[in-house]
RNA sequence: GCCGAGGUGGUAGAGUGGUCAAAUACUCGGGUCUGUAAAACCCGCGGCGCAAGCCUACACAGGUUCGAUCCCUGUCCUCGGCA
C-alpha cells in the first residue's frame, strides 16, 4: 500500500504507511541508532508515540545497512511495530562538520559528503544516491532526502549555495528513489520527503519551497538549524510558506520540540510532524517537563517548562514529576525525591523513568494541541 | 608500655621553607542541551564582597626564621608492628 496522507478541515490528519498509521499533528521521538535511548518498544508504545526516527549515518556505521536489511528492516530489527522515519545523514553534515568538539568530522563537496566515523575514525562517503540506497536497506517507511543542513543565521551566499546544492541533491535523490522503485529491501513502500533550506531569508525559503514542492516528494520538511532552534524565525518561515506548500502532503519540522511551548506553537502554525532529541536527552540529563496548556498557550511554573530533578529543592519532595500526568512514571507513584536520588546515583532505572515521562509529556501535549484553534 | 608511620578543604589524596586558599579525583551546589559524536558537557565549591580585595586556614600550643602547611619542642589523636 502506498503512502497516504489525509488532512481534515480542523488540521488533524492521518498518515498511512505499510507499517501502520500515524495521526497528526504528531511528535516523533528520536531513536538514532534504532533505539529510543533507555526505552524499549513497549515503553515507546505506551507513551503513545506512533512513529519514531532512526538515523542513516549511525545505522550505516553500526550495525551496517546490510545486516538491518537481513533482519527485515529497521522496524522488525528493533521489534517496533510501527512506522519508522530515517533521517538521511544530512544533519550529520552539519553536526559533524561544525567541529563542536574540536575536530571537524565531515566535509562537503558537490557530489556528496566525506565523513570521518565518530566511532573509529574511518573515512566514509555519502552521496544523495548512497543515502537513498542505504535507507532502502534500512527499510524505513519514510526516508529523507540527503540535504545540507544550514546553520541558523548563515550568511546569505552560504545559505543560497546550500539551498541550491540541496535542490540539485533533491533531484538526484528522486532519481535514485525511483530507480529503487520507492521500495525498501524489506518490500515496504518508502515515502520520500524533500527538505526546504534557506536559513532565515524569506526569498530563499520561498524559492526552496517552490523547488521542493514541484518535485514528486511524498512529504515536505522544513530543515536547517533554524527550525526549532530559532523559534521566532521558525514561525515566521512557516507563515511565509503556508500558502505555497502543497496541501496534500504532510509538513514536517525537523528537529523541533525542545520546549513544550515550541510544540504548541508549531502545531498552531499548522505543522503536521516534528521530532526532537530533547525529550530523551533532557530526561537523561535531569530536565523533566512540567506544565500544561491554559487557554491556547503552554504555561509552566518553570523556565522553558522543565525542572532540574537534580536540584536540592526536590530532595524531600514526595510529589510525582507532574501532578496530572498519565505517564507510567507519574502514575506509578515515583516521587521527585526518589527520582532525584536515582538521577544523582546514575541508577539505570532513572533513565527509563525520566525518558518515559518526557516522551509521554510531548506526545500528550501534541495531542492536546490539536484542539487549539489554527 | 615500646618501636614505627602519620594528622592538609565535604571525602580521598598531592604538596614540603616564600610563586598555596592549596594539584587531581570524587562528593556537593548550579547551569546547558533542538533532523543524538551526549547516561554528556560547562561553571562554582574556606568566609565576606558585584569586584578589586580583605579576613581566617594545612590537629593544638609554643619556638627557629625576613618568611613555616613544610624545620624544632611539647601536648592530643589515628594507624601498623611488638609486648
Amino acid at each position: 500500500m502506498p503512502f497516504k496522507f489525509t488532512k481534515n478541515a480542523d488540521g488533524t490528519g492521518v498518515i498511512t504507511t505499510d507499517s501502520g498509521t500515524v495521526t497528526t499533528p504528531i511528535f516523533m521521538p528520536v531513536g538514532t541508532a534504532a533505539a529510543v535511548k533507555a526505552l524499549d518498544a513497549r515503553d515507546i508504545s505506551e507513551t503513545g508515540a506512533e512513529i519514531i526516527l532512526a538515523n542513516t549515518y549511525h545505522l550505516y556505521l553500526r550495525p551496517g545497512q546490510n545486516l538491518v536489511a537481513e533482519m527485515g528492516g529497521v522496524s522488525r530489527f528493533m521489534n517496533w511495530e510501527g512506522p519508522v522515519l530515517t533521517d538521511s545523514g544530512g544533519f550529520q553534515v552539519f553536526s559533524l562538520g561544525a567541529g563542536s568538539r574540536g575536530e571537524k568530522l565531515s566535509k562537503i563537496d558537490e557530489d556528496g559528503v566525506t565523513f570521518k566515523s565518530h566511532l573509529d575514525g574511518s573515512i566514509h562517503r555519502f552521496s544523495p544516491e548512497s543515502a537513498m540506497d542505504t535507507q532502502k536497506d534500512l527499510g524505513s517507511d519514510i526516508i529523507m532526502a540527503f540535504d545540507e543542513c544550514t546553520p541558523d543565521m548563515a550568511d546569505r551566499p552560504y545559505a543560497e549555495a546550500a539551498l541550491n546544492r540541496t535542490y540539485r541533491w533533491a533531484k538526484r535523490c528522486i532519481n535514485q528513489w525511483e530507480k529503487n522503485k520507492r521500495m525498501g529491501t524489506n518490500g515496504k513502500y518508502q515515502a520520500l520527503f524533500g527538505i526546504i533550506q534557506g536559513s532565515v531569508y524569506k526569498d530563499l525559503r520561498i524559492e526552496a519551497c517552490k523547488q521542493i514542492s514541484d518535485l514528486p516528494f511524498d512529504g515536505i520538511a522544513l530543515g536547517g538549524e533554524t527550525i526549532g532552534y530559532n523559534m521566532e524565525s521558525t514561525l515566521e518561515i512557516v507563515s511565509w510558506l503556508k500558502e505555497l506548500l502543497p496541501k496534500d502532503k504532510p509538513l514536517y519540522a525537523m528537529g523541533l520540540g525542545r520546549d513544550p511551548d515550541n510544540v504548541v506553537e508549531i502545531i498552531k502554525a499548522g505543522v503536521d510532524m516534528f521530532d526532537c532529541v530533547a525529550p530523551t536527552r533532557l530526561a537523561r540529563n535531569g530536565a523533566l517537563y512540567v506544565g500544561e496548556i491554559r487557554g491556547d498557550k503552554f504555561e509552566s511554573e518553570f523556565e522553558n517548562g522543565r525542572l532540574n530533578i537534580g536540584n536540592a529543592i526536590w530532595a524531600k519532595d514526595n510529589k510525582p514529576i507532574l501532578d496530572d500526568c498519565d505517564c507510567f512514571t507519574c502514575k506509578s507513584g515515583y516521587t521527585r525525591s526518589y527520582l532525584r536520588h536515582l538521577y544523582l546515583s546514575k541508577e539505570l532505572s532513572y533513565y527509563r523513568l525520566a525518558s518515559i515521562h518526557n516522551v509521554r509529556f510531548m506526545v500528550r501535549l501534541s495531542k492536546e494541541s490539536r484542539k487549539l484553534p489554527r
